[in-house]
DNA sequence: AACCTGACTTCGG
DNA sequence: TCCGAAGCCAGGT
């Protein structure tokens, strides 16, 4: 068992709707310091493994891609599962953050 | 084994 | 509130 595999998994029960920080996913891993290690496994196994890759933003509530490299694609996705951005393309996470359950617990 | 890189986070100005 | 610099972890080369 590994922090990567613990994530993956994590990020497999972000539940529709919602969406989780990458210190979030990091902590429920169990080590809450790797949050940059959450955003490379996204890029290693996003695809293979299936993920709700576009469920993971920043801390800040924002999208951290950059426009024109998945930005609008993630935004899309997002909204399409009633993810309200503002103005300033922020997320209310006081509304939207997952609380962290998992729907399936090994 | 050493060095580099990243869809981050946090602190200071 | 926004911007820049430093810190941290794990995988890739």
């Amino acid at each position: 068992m590994s922090f990567t595999c613990n994530a993956i998994k994590i990020i497999r029960n972000i539940p529709h709707g919602k969406v989780a920080t990458y210190g979030q996913i990091a902590s429920l891993a169990g080590n809450p310091g790797s949050s940059r290690q959450v955003s490379w496994l996204l890029h290693s196994s996003s695809e293979k493994e299936r993920l709700p890759w576009h469920r993971v933003i920043n801390s800040r509530g924002t999208i951290s891609l950059k426009p024109g490299y998945g930005y609008e694609l993630q935004r899309k996705l997002l909204e399409e599962e009633g993810i309200v951005f503002d103005p300033a393309g922020r997320i209310n996470l006081e509304n939207c953050l997952w609380d962290g359950r998992k729907i399936n617990n090994p």
